[in-house]
DNA sequence: CCCCAGGCGAAAT
DNA sequence: ATTTCGCATGGG
């Protein structure tokens, strides 16, 4: 792949790429040794580097295509994570740790139809393999984007790419019991577009998809439909819930309400410190 | 060999 | 309305 650009913002707060790639709310893309990172969104791939200086750092991201506009928006650099974590620490002085440790999370601005793939298909499934199976599926059904250092990558399967798919040909990519949902999915998608509205209504939009429960609706909420009161919570989070403030492991319901109550609208926000801190620690 | 993983759908209470 | 159970696959 020749052509490639390169992108610069400079002058920016509270972003480090490890807290932003590895926290969990994506899985193309992948760390090289210099702790840079390379990846795939958009249809675009691109490396992605920062750098340091003095309190603030510049986000360079070489790239097969993407606009300037586009790459700011899919870091989210117009929002200020510095004042939403002031209001969060106001509200609840037990998140600074996850908060000091987790400094550099940001929420991207990704494409929603993948962010809903790729969370019907990390149900009850670890992050390395769920990385396998999203990679897996852009090589079967996404447009080439070429070679790009080193390796030929691939966009992510639109509806329209994968709604093609098969329930004998997902089998072979080892997605499990989870091919189903893959093969109903587009369809449905295709019937209801994107939801709208309250975040009761599009979460319980969301709970039409088959493969789409509780859980997988919040991190569709948060990470697909930026809606930022979403709290999804995992095995994970039930342990540090239960840690933190002494839940009973099967208490959700009080754990949603504690969240709505002590993070309001920030709810997920806050729940990205706990979750990549609380993992990070393991 | 076992248990577990960013849970969910369906069946059984 | 709520709880229990089975589920594909691979990592540890």
């Amino acid at each position: 792949m020749n052509d490639i650009k390169v992108i610069r913002f400079d002058n920016l707060h509270d972003i480090e790429l490890p807290h932003v790639f590895e926290c969990g709310q994506c899985f193309r893309w992948n760390e090289c040794e210099d702790g840079s990172y390379i990846g795939v969104a958009g249809g675009h791939a691109a490396h992605v580097s920062l750098e340091h200086d003095g309190d603030s750092c510049s986000l360079i991201i070489e790239c097969t295509g993407g606009s300037e506009e586009y790459w700011h928006s899919y870091f989210d650099l117009d929002t200020d994570y510095g004042a939403m974590k002031r209001a969060l620490l106001a509200g609840e002085p037990k998140l600074a740790k996850s908060i000091d440790v987790c400094h550099g999370i940001r929420i991207l601005n990704q494409d929603y139809w993948e962010v809903l793939i790729s969370f019907i298909v990390s149900q009850n499934n670890n992050i390395p393999r769920i990385k396998k199976c999203i990679e897996s599926l852009a090589k079967n059904y996404g447009t080439e984007i070429g070679e790009f250092m080193g390796e030929v990558r691939y966009a992510f399967p639109t509806p329209e790419q994968l709604s093609k798919a098969t329930l004998e040909e997902l089998a072979d990519l080892k997605l499990g019991y989870r091919n189903a949902y893959l093969v109903s999915a587009p369809k449905h998608f295709a019937e209801h577009g994107v939801p709208t509205g309250t975040t009761e209504e599009k979460h319980k939009a969301l709970l039409s998809y088959l493969g789409v429960g509780p859980k997988v609706a919040n991190c569709i909420l948060l990470f697909g439909l930026r809606d930022f009161t979403a709290f999804p919570i995992d095995i994970w989070m039930k342990k540090i819930m239960v840690d933190l403030y002494g839940f009973d492991i099967k208490d959700i319901k009080g754990m949603q309400k504690f969240a709505d109550e002590h993070f309001g609208e920030l709810g997920g926000i806050a729940q990205q410190y706990l979750f990549y801190y609380y993992r990070s620690m393991q």
